[in-house]
DNA sequence: ATCTGTTTATAAATTG
DNA sequence: CAATTTATAAACAGAT
């Protein structure tokens, strides 16, 4: 036919959305999600239309990560360092493009939820990061997953707009809304989301939140108690932690109870400062959600991470 | 400085 | 046609 351009046809624009391209790119992955930059790769390395007027086309790109529910964002673990998240699928966002076209969506894909507030974070919690320390083990929950309901419909602020001082929103991280909100206990939570959670991780969450076990919608709203039993929750979240040069890190390692089942490895020492201990020998670490990490040494100390915080 | 990420605004394209 | 979805631009905050 009529064939204006000079491009060859490779070069021409791909029928795909920018939301099909960024789904491409991200399921291709082994982990089911991709920083930023690995799906600009993806993207230029097979389609050469998309190697020129970046500028323009990652602003784009960039735009739909945040602005579509489909995509959630994913902390990077701090063991993982690099620059900007993990970018995964929503796991309820389904086949969006069932009908064939990639060009355009049967529906736009948007997370229940009440009225005014947007919490985009809230079903964060799906994904973990894995070691790759196991090339075999697959990540808990890559793809589809029955259906989470705890979150559905969860009020994330008060219509009033007003937030208490105290409000949980205010005290702990953004990320965990939707888990505090959704409630659900965070280990059944977890479990639901295909995590593995061992009788033994949680009997320790119970009793290192025992108001997480129950998360209560009230949670997500106004205020909290000024007594508040989420105090575990404000010191790690609020609480900047200062290493011996007075730098603040972005993780805040709170101690917990030591569990006496687990006997001390010889010539290791209990964890009890910084970022470097966490990916030594004898040390578990234990995903709890994407932003906290839960790091067990063989001696029985542990550390809560928490991440993403500012 | 550059890269990420969020947000608002507007135009264009597609579908029913 | 109107409603919805997508594309582009741009301002801006934060992080590295």
């Amino acid at each position: 036919m009529p064939r204006p351009g000079k491009n060859s046809y490779s070069d021409q624009k791909p029928p795909y959305s920018y939301i099909s391209l960024t789904a491409m790119a991200i399921q291709n992955s082994a982990e089911k999600m991709l920083p930023l930059s690995d799906i600009y790769k993806f993207i230029m390395d097979r389609f050469p239309y998309y190697r020129e007027n970046t500028q323009r086309w990652q602003n784009s790109l960039r735009h739909n990560l945040s602005f579509n529910d489909c995509f959630i964002k994913i902390p990077r673990r701090p063991d993982q360092p690099g620059k900007g998240s993990f970018w995964a699928l929503h796991p309820d966002c389904g086949d969006m493009f069932e009908n064939g076209s990639f060009l355009r969506r049967r529906k736009r894909f948007k997370v229940l939820r009440a009225e005014h507030m947007t919490c985009k974070s809230s079903p964060m919690m799906h994904y973990f990061h894995h070691h790759h320390h196991h090339p075999g083990t697959a990540p808990p929950n890559v793809g589809r997953l029955p259906h989470f309901q705890g979150y559905g419909g969860i009020t994330c602020a008060q219509p009033g707009g007003f937030k208490h001082p105290f409000a949980i929103e205010n005290i702990i991280g953004r990320d965990y809304k939707g888990v505090m909100a959704s409630g659900l206990p965070l280990t059944s939570v977890m479990h639901h989301l295909g995590y593995p959670v061992t009788p033994q991780l949680s009997s320790m969450v119970n009793s290192m939140w025992p108001h997480v076990g129950m998360l209560s919608e009230s949670m997500g709203g106004v205020s909290v108690p000024a007594s508040s039993e989420y105090a575990p929750f404000s010191v790690s979240a609020k609480g900047l932690y200062h290493n011996a040069n007075g730098q603040t890190l972005p993780a805040v390692p709170v101690p917990i109870k030591p569990t006496p089942s687990l006997g001390p490895v010889p010539g290791l020492t209990g964890l009890q400062s910084g970022p470097a201990q966490i990916c030594s020998p004898g040390v578990i670490m234990q995903p709890l959600l994407p932003s906290m990490i839960l790091c067990l040494h063989n001696t029985g100390v542990g550390c809560l991470w928490n991440h993403n915080i500012t």
